[in-house]
DNA sequence: AAAAGTAGTATTGTCGACAATTCATATGCA
DNA sequence: TGCATATGAATTGTCGACAATACTACTTTT
């Protein structure tokens, strides 16, 4: 049993990183070390440690000798982000297929009846469908078992999928659509179907570009 | 016209990262950071930031309060690792076959006719073979525009593929047979068929990984 | 003798200050 | 006026030392 110690560095990366994601710390806006230090009450050093970390996960860019600013979000970046989610969550899907024991596949579809109860009477009620997107999405990049996969999915490209649909306020009548797609690929996987899994898979993240790129066409 | 600035924890990541690959720091063996300092003649504080990127590469695992071990290679990871690459360079080659001008494509190859010329009788010589192999791929990655795709590839796992293909040796009759797939793969590009040049390099890698796969039952 | 506890040592995390570099402002020149 | 240069302020990179945590070896107890 190995304990979780968390340090101080750790800490104030939690904090920035939910700062950045809701959109609090304006994209494009340089970050400064010693004002930031001051802000959370702590040396240069664990600050340092937390930039370093937040590069890792795309929120923010650093340049030598001149600092970092916070990543700016482009249309641009979406395409390619959602691009490679299309590749390696559907990979995972294929692998999870494979991987996964019949009890996690049980368990993931109690998650699903879960996820209909909250959201009543599946209209609107945005954040809970999120937080259970994120949620289902995550258990199966887990249940790939490829470390690498996971790592890339979940500690890097993650936050920032997050931070484009927190700021881009995503919504609306695709929330219920999501459901029944999360459904079917389960359905996939319990039976053992990867090819059609992965299928699934790459079409539901394909439509869920679709609708966000709708958004930015309109919006703004 | 920006500047590169080379910073002191910008050298010592490179000579690290160099000595890690090459197998000159033994896997799984502890890293101190007290030693590694002095032994670089430098204070642990650029020490540390380039432990943080090494890190990020997958050369070295941190726990916190516990320090760093180099990484540990194992057959359950060399399959991880060829998985995602099979993916993503097939992603990679796809968005090439794209986005690749014209140019690039006759340049690239000349590149491939440089290699036939220096590995002169197309025979052994797998030194050479691996630098053209890794100058191939990455240029293939680099041409698919996609930064999170290059990021991922280039910067994170390059390093690690090269770190196994050095401590296991690989060599011998695949270095021919992959040329050609190489040239295949660019004709493909050449034609504007991503669909196949995706095909062909996934192929190309699978087959790359069942050669490792090969030596690993064989040779440990 | 084995296991648990404990003191000592070594390593990592953090701090405040200094050096090197960059950015902003102002100044000089064409 | 416009551009280049130079000066100053601010920021980042680096350093050495201290505090907190983890590892080691020894002692103690059953």
């Amino acid at each position: 049993m190995q304990k979780d110690p968390i340090t101080a560095a750790d800490r104030v990366l939690l904090e920035i990183q939910r700062a950045i994601v809701a959109g609090e710390i304006a994209p494009g806006s340089k970050i400064s070390e010693p004002e930031l230090a001051k802000q959370f009450d702590l040396s240069r050093a664990p600050l340092r440690e937390a930039l370093a970390r937040l590069e890792r996960c795309h929120l923010i860019e650093r340049i030598p000798n001149a600092g970092a600013r916070v990543v700016k979000l482009t249309p641009q970046g979406l395409i390619s982000l959602y691009q490679i989610r299309e590749n390696l969550e559907g990979m995972a899907c294929r692998l999870a297929a494979e991987q996964m024991s019949d009890a996690d596949i049980k368990q993931m579809q109690s998650l699903l009846d879960q996820h209909l109860a909250t959201q009543r009477v599946r209209e609107g009620e945005s954040y809970y469908q999120e937080a259970g997107d994120v949620d289902f999405h995550y258990r199966i990049i887990q249940a790939s078992k490829n470390p690498y996969l996971i790592n890339i999915l979940c500690d890097e490209l993650y936050y920032l999928v997050r931070m484009y649909r927190v700021q881009m306020g995503m919504a609306g009548p695709r929330v219920s659509r999501a459901f029944d797609e999360h459904k079917a690929i389960l359905n996939a996987i319990a039976n053992r179907d990867g090819e059609l899994a992965e299928l699934l898979m790459r079409r539901h993240i394909s439509a869920s570009r679709r609708n966000i790129e709708l958004h930015l066409q309109q919006g703004n």
